[in-house]
DNA sequence: AAATGAACTTGATTTACGTCAAGTTCATTT
DNA sequence: AAATGAACTTGACGTAAATCAAGTTCATTT
């Protein structure tokens, strides 16, 4: 168990828990179970009972899905912040997906009890999770237009320039197997291999070997169009 | 204006209204504005002042994007139970989007002042909303991975099996031109007429002409492959 | 330090589907 | 009812990217 104030220290992070007063912290403080999740661990897997939202509190986070063919696809990237568990609320059900930590991670636990119950004290809280929602909403209706439409190579660009600019740190090094970003992008690892090449070549990215990638020109990057 | 019942029986139809007491559906009714918009016109229109959440109570809206290239791609179908319009809660800003009417239809309207205040006052309503748009995250995330892996043929079977699922009568008839299917679905109106044609010959469709498809094997298109 | 295997690269080949083009059908207007 | 044009069909062709295949690099294990 934790600190008290640790965990304030946790909550604090979490952008659905911010503007709220010291006293709603404080009791979304004494609901909330922090873990550590180190390199290589799963958070949780597919089966587990899902019967908590999880928040990133720190690290990096890759969720995947096995799919009954035994084929395994990348879902999301999780970051500080993000939340995943949102079908938690209605639904009592397994884990569809696994979630493997590519850094060691720190991790917010809320019940869907308490949380529900959060909700129904705290309006402030509801407000800031519809929010969050809404907000992840239209950033997949804006993914799946842009899927729909755009080439690999702009995919590529994009996604490195969104999920850097969701960095806290400067150096980007994604911690990604270009296997996971290929299923992730809808395509495959050689058609990733060939278009980071690309990139290099064209003086937009500095290297990519395994498991990472560090860029030179983010503008550029924002300018792919094949 | 509404006569009050009226309100109060339009509000119900409301998935996210459901659930709710007397007082509070009163409430919720006192506050919805409820209109009518025939064929043809339109819900509303891009560069509209965003500042009211829609609610469909009944029939079909088509929701398209003008691209700055002066392309239009559809971007949703609205079916009963729909809304559209969940960044009202968090930007005072334009519709990015124009909404089309393709049958007679019934909307609820509700400004964003009222409905965040309606959010504060009453938790159902805000645990309502967060399950519709948790499940809505849900859809798209399927949708995003469906479109990432399969093919045009599949996305099509896929999207005339859950349309006509979703669809209040029978007879499945779904006044979309091929354009817009096309672009819904990320191809060109030529592929989705050899598509169709090909379901045609399979047997799965029985004719489709101009904003007209009929089923006759949906368990057959739910099993299409190429 | 050698060995093993997963991750990755690179090239050759194939294919689904987009694009272009030339009709045909159908609904609306006059 | 004739005329107009948008929606649609069908065929021919081109291409981005998937797939297949044969190495090469690197990290982990022994």
């Amino acid at each position: 168990m934790l600190a008290h104030h640790d965990a304030i220290a946790c909550v604090r992070l979490v952008p659905i828990f911010q503007q709220l007063n010291h006293d709603t912290i404080s009791a979304v403080a004494e609901l909330v179970q922090e873990r550590h999740v180190k390199k290589g661990e799963f958070v949780f897997m597919a089966g587990d009972h899902a019967d908590s939202l999880i928040i990133m509190a720190h690290g990096q986070v890759k969720v995947i899905q096995s799919s009954a063919s035994g084929r395994e696809q990348m879902i999301r990237l999780l970051q500080t912040g993000d939340f995943d568990g949102e079908s938690v609320l209605f639904e009592d059900a397994e884990r569809q997906t696994s979630a493997e930590a590519l850094t060691d991670t720190q991790i917010c636990l809320i019940t869907r009890q308490d949380f529900q119950k959060l909700l129904t004290q705290s309006p402030a809280v509801a407000i800031n999770m519809l929010n969050a929602l809404g907000k992840r909403v239209s950033q997949l209706e804006a993914q799946a237009a842009a899927t729909l439409t755009t080439s690999v190579g702009e995919r590529l660009a994009n996604y490195l320039v969104e999920t850097s600019s969701e960095l806290e740190t400067d150096d980007f090094d994604l911690p990604l197997q270009k296997k996971d970003l290929a299923l992730y992008l809808g395509t495959s690892p050689e058609t990733i291999s060939r278009k980071l090449k690309q990139f290099s070549t064209d003086g937009l990215i500095s290297q990519h070997g395994r498991n990472h990638i560090k860029l030179t020109d983010v503008d550029g990057l924002m300018m792919v169009e094949n």
